[in-house]
DNA sequence: ATGAAAGCGCTAACAG
DNA sequence: CTGTTAGCGCTTTCAT
C-alpha cells in the first residue's frame, strides 16, 4: 500500500551509530543527551523525512495527547468561537482535538461520549444536548479519572467543573431592559427547561417581572427548539395571545430573527408594537431589520478557560480533582429591536 | 494515573481458556470462529468493560481508519453541510474524522496538511484556503499513495479528484437573471480570482454580459474577502461608481447581506435601484429584507460524494488512482432582492 | 551521556 | 476452527 518504507528511530540510530534509546531521547529533547548528538539526530530525522509514529508512542506511553470536545452543534457562532478558544490553548500545549457533535440527540451524545472514551482521550470538554436526561454516560470518565470540564449547557450539581455565564442575571437584565422600555406584558420564547441555560434565563425573567410587580402568566412562556420552523411556530403562538404582548425575550438570536420576520409579515411593528431582545450576539443580529438587541457572551474566552482548566488538571495529575464553577462575564447589547421610539433617545 | 488496569484481549483469553488470537478474531467478527466462541468472547468483553486499544491495532495493522478533512472555515452553512455529508458515509464505513481548518491562511493550511499526514490519516478530503498559492504541500500524500479528494475550492489541473459545482454556469445564470430583470450595468463582488470558484463565477458573469451585448468594465469588478468589514467596504465602492450599477452579483450570501444593508442605509433601494443575487443559499437569505435571491448548492451531497469516492479508493487499493471531476447540480433561487417590482409578476 | 532489553496490545501468517 | 509466534515503533528503567 505505502510506496516507501517508513523511517523509524532505528534507521536514524543505525546511520548515526547510536542506539534507538538515544535517538528517542534526542527527539524528545531530553536533557541528558549531548547537544551535538541531539543536533545530528534532528538533522538526519529531517533529511530522512522521519515522522513520529504516534500509535507506537501512545501505545507505549499510555496516553493519547488528545482532548475530546463534545458539542451539540457545529453551526453556531457561539460554538465555533468556543472551539477557537479551546484550540488556541490546546495547540499551544501540544494536544490534539477530536470534535464530536450530538445534533441535540441524547443517544448520539451517549455514543459520542463512549467513542471518545474508547479513543482514550486524555480529557473531555463538553456541552450537553437538548435531550440529555442524565449524566451517567460520563461515569466511565470519572471511574478512570479522566478529567471532564463542562461549558455552557451543564449540570450544576456541585460535583463537576463547569464554565458558564450568569444566565439568571442575563435573563434578568434582558427582561428589565424591556420593562424599562415600558413593556408590561412580556413573553419569553425559550427551549427545554431541562437545560440549565434555559431554566436559569427563565428564572431571571421571572425575577425581573416580579421586581416590577408584573405577574407571570404561563401562556407567556413558549417552549421551542431552535429550528427555523420553531420560530414561525412561536410567532404564530404569540399572535394568538390576547392581548398581544408588548415585549418578548427570546433565548436565541436566530430564533429571534425568524420571530421578528414572521411578526412583521403579519403587520406587527417591532419594536413599537412588540419589543424584542435575543441572546448570543450572532452576526445575524446586525443584518436584520430592526437590528437585534441581544446578550453578548464570550465564547472564545469560555473555550480558553475550559481548556486551560483541563490542561492544568492533566499536568497536576489526578489528585487535584476539586470541582469548581467558573462564571465569565456577559452583557446586554442594545440595538433597535428593543427600543420603543418615543424613548429612543433616552434609552440608547 | 488510571485507576483500574485496562482489560486486554489476553484477560479475556485467559478466562475463557482461549488464545489471544482467537479472541482477536472473535472481536473482529472473523468468519473462521465458532459462533458460540464468538458469543462467549463478546459477552465477556462486554462484562469486563473491554475496549479496543486502537493504538495497538493501528500500530500493528499500519492504518489509522481515520480520514482527514481540511476546510477553510467552520462557521458557514455550506461547510457544516459538507461535513455532515462526509460524516454520514465515513461513520457508516467505520472511519473516524479529524477536522482541521486553515482560517483562510496558506501557512495554516500547510501546517494542517503536514499534521494530518503525521497523524497518518488513510485519506484526505480538502478545500483550499483563500491564500493557497500552490499544492506542493500535498505531495507527501501523493508520494505515499494516500488518496486525496478536493471539493469546492480546488485546483483543476486535471491531475486530481475533485467534487465541484459548475461555477461558471452559476455565474452565468445569476447574471443572466439580473439581465432578465432589466439590469444593464451589473457589478460583481467576489473574492480572490486565484480560487477556481471565484474565477469561474467571474467567467460566467462575463459570458452572460457578452451574450447580452453588455460590455464589462473593470471597475465593476470588486474583490474582497468575506468579512463583515469587507461588505461595508464593497458597498461603499459600489456607491462611488458613476453611474450607479443597477444590479450586483455577489459571490457569498453573508457578504450580500452586509452589502444590501449598507446600500439601504445610504438610501439605495434594493431591488429597484440595484438588484442583488448572492451565492450559497445560507439561512440568512430568508431573514433579511428584501429576502435574498441566491445560488443554492448541495453541500451535504458534495460531502457524501467526496467521502464515498475516497472510501471506494481505499477499498480498491492504490491501483485505481484515476483522477476525475465530479460535478453536482446547483440552481438559482429567486427571492425578492433581484426582482424589479414592475416585472415582479412576470419573473416569479 | 549512552546502551540493552523488555513490553505496551494487537494482528496475521503459518501450522495444525 | 484454534493456537503459536513474531513483530508493529516507541519509551523507559536499569545499567554502565
Amino acid at each position: 500500500m505505502k510506496s516507501r518504507k517508513e523511517v523509524t528511530i532505528y534507521d536514524i540510530a543505525e546511520k548515526l551509530q547510536l542506539s534507538g534509546a538515544t535517538v528517542s531521547r534526542a527527539l524528545q529533547n531530553h536533557p541528558a543527551v549531548n547537544k551535538k548528538t541531539k543536533k545530528k539526530v534532528l538533522d538526519l530525522a529531517n533529511d530522512l523525512g522521519y515522522r513520529t509514529n504516534h500509535f507506537a508512542r501512545n501505545l507505549r506511553s499510555q496516553q493519547s495527547k488528545t482532548i475530546g470536545v463534545l458539542v451539540h452543534e457545529l453551526n453556531s457562532n457561539f460554538i465555533t468561537s468556543v472551539l477557537a478558544g479551546i484550540e488556541k490553548v490546546t495547540t499551544a500545549e501540544g494536544y490534539d482535538l477530536i470534535i464530536a457533535h450530538s445534533s441535540e440527540s441524547f443517544a448520539q451524545e451517549q455514543a459520542n461520549v463512549r467513542n471518545l472514551f474508547d479513543k482514550r482521550v486524555d480529557g473531555l470538554i463538553a456541552s450537553l444536548s437538548f435531550e440529555t436526561e442524565n449524566l451517567d454516560h460520563f461515569n466511565s470518565f470519572y471511574e478512570k479519572n479522566v478529567p471532564v470540564v463542562f461549558f455552557d449547557r451543564v449540570e450544576q450539581d456541585g460535583n463537576r467543573t463547569v464554565v458558564v455565564i450568569d444566565n439568571e442575571n442575563c435573563g434578568y437584565i434582558a427582561t428589565r431592559h424591556l420593562m424599562d422600555q415600558g413593556c408590561k406584558r412580556i413573553a419569553h420564547i425559550t427551549s427545554t427547561l431541562k437545560r440549565n441555560v434555559y431554566s436559569q434565563r427563565f428564572n431571571g425573567y421571572k425575577r425581573a417581572l416580579a421586581s416590577g410587580k408584573l405577574t407571570f402568566h404561563k401562556d407567556l412562556l413558549i417552549l421551542e427548539d431552535i429550528s427555523q420552523h420553531a420560530g414561525v411556530d412561536a410567532a404564530e403562538r404569540i399572535l394568538k395571545l390576547k392581548p398581544l404582548p408588548d415585549g418578548i425575550f427570546i433565548t436565541n438570536d436566530f430564533l429571534a430573527a425568524v420571530v421578528i420576520k414572521t411578526l412583521k409579515a403579519k403587520g406587527v411593528a417591532v419594536p413599537n408594537d412588540i419589543a424584542v431582545v435575543g441572546f448570543n450576539n450572532d452576526a445575524i443580529g446586525e443584518l436584520i431589520e430592526p437590528t437585534l438587541s441581544t446578550i453578548n457572551y464570550p465564547g472564545k474566552t469560555m473555550g480558553e478557560i475550559a481548556a486551560r482548566n483541563l490542561i492544568d488538571h492533566l499536568k497536576g495529575g489526578s489528585t487535584l480533582a476539586q470541582t469548581s464553577t467558573i462564571t465569565v462575564h456577559s452583557n446586554l447589547v442594545i440595538r433597535e429591536s428593543s427600543v420603543k421610539s418615543a424613548r429612543k433617545k433616552a434609552a440608547v
